[in-house]
DNA sequence: ATCAATCCTTGATTCAGATCAAACTGGACC
DNA sequence: GGTCCAGTTTGATCTGAATCAAGGATTGAT
């Protein structure tokens, strides 16, 4: 993938646009260069499978841009996403030969790589790295907890509220604008792919965003382009309490 | 509770029973007498809480006996649990002044805390307790995962045959037998908090007992004790793999 | 022994979301 | 232009679990 070349080249840690919120974000400039000699760049297309579970991974990695998933399916093809990764997220874990889950480009990728065996070491050898991971760790327990409220307890319409809305506040934040009022933003998923994430069929994902729409808390251009008239009534529909916990 | 004085006094590490599997598993005599000084026990009685989501927390804990659970609940009252607290486990969190989640004791339950703030400078100044937290939260994560699993797509008899499998399994596992043929147990909740567990009514959790009693899965001597005939084909009835993965 | 309270079971009915089925949309390619 | 095809929408029907409702069982208090 041409458009990718500049980043699969090894490229320099200070340029990096994770640099500050990736597993890496406490490091000093020591353990930076450290890190830049165990690291390497591997670049997915979308649809791609990264990992299966099961499998050997010999390596920990950040998305540096792009969005992959995390996901577990039955033996008869009943399939649960269980983490949406996004850029700066953490892969992989220390510790453990396998993989726990299906890990899946679903758009085009870009991977900063760790040799597993020197990460190791150097969680051991110098505190930044583990106590950032061990930040994102809990964080991601957080998300995950909030998430088995939805897939327990919350209808299909709020099902579906709360996911635009998750995505709505992360395009806001990236963005630095606070969310409310009026959101624009891309699905970055499938009717299908929204549909493992939520717990749903894909045809009830299809006809819930078909509600929203006529009931007017988004409208839609194409399939994916989505407006938020106003974040607030998105918010009410995902049946949040208006502050809203819900970290992604 | 008269039972629990013992453990409302201060006690030695040493002979703490959970010292191997908690949050201080790694930690040298040095660490633990650091530990030793800022540490306090609290008894809970069955039914109290323990503290509320939102709450100011100045503490973070283990479990050292009883059971406790972790919940959320909506505005209008739906409610799911999101965590099982068995001995060994750890309660709150490093740098964060609020508790995320309602915790409450099921069991009467002995907490060992650790003052925050002491605790904080501690994760920063030596390695041990930090690297086991890692460690623990990452094994958290694994489960809530699993669980997303359980909530999104299995089926009500699914549901209650994995939980059924977990308390087994954690039980023989606590005995030393590896879970396999005939096994007997107490549930340490009621149907109501299997539900909460499980995302499912009450109602559900007693109709697909009866159901898997009727079908000879296990049998019932009152309405908490379980005898569970053939650990294997508890496992078939909970749609997991043989091996099966499922983490407490 | 009676009463109240909590927990549990079972039955009847309803309903949200699944399943089955068909057709539409918009891009890629010839 | 056509035609392919993945992704999507919408309709008809079915079904698993929720809801509504009524009783048991056990415990503990008076």
């Amino acid at each position: 993938m041409p458009i990718l070349d500049s980043l699969t080249t090894t490229h320099d840690c200070g340029d990096c646009p994770i640099r500050h919120r990736a597993v890496c974000a406490r490091c000093d400039t020591d353990e930076l260069a450290r890190l830049e000699q165990i690291k390497y760049y591997r670049s997915y297309q979308a649809g791609q499978t990264v990992i299966w579970s099961g499998d050997r991974m010999d390596f920990v990695a950040s998305v540096v841009s792009g969005i992959a998933t995390l996901s577990q399916t039955m033996e008869d093809g009943r399939r649960q996403m269980v983490g949406l990764l996004l850029p700066s997220d953490f892969v992989g874990r220390p510790g453990r030969a396998t993989a726990a889950f299906d890990v899946t480009a679903t758009t085009d990728l870009v991977m900063c790589c760790f040799r597993k065996k020197p990460f190791e070491e150097m969680m051991i050898s110098t505190p930044h790295v583990a106590q950032r991971l061990l930040e994102m760790t809990l964080d991601e327990l957080d998300s995950a907890r909030e998430w088995m409220l939805l897939l327990g307890r919350k209808t299909a319409r709020e099902k579906i509220a709360s996911l635009l809305s998750i995505i709505a506040r992360r395009d806001a934040s990236l963005s630095l604008k606070s969310p409310s009022g009026r959101l624009v933003f891309d699905l970055p998923l499938t009717r299908e792919e929204m549909a493992d994430y939520l717990g749903l069929t894909l045809e009830t994902v299809s006809r819930q965003i078909s509600a929203l729409r006529k009931d007017g808390v988004i409208s839609l251009e194409g399939k994916r382009h989505v407006t938020v008239e106003n974040f607030d009534v998105l918010l009410e529909a995902a049946g949040d309490d208006s502050d809203g916990g819900m970290l992604v």
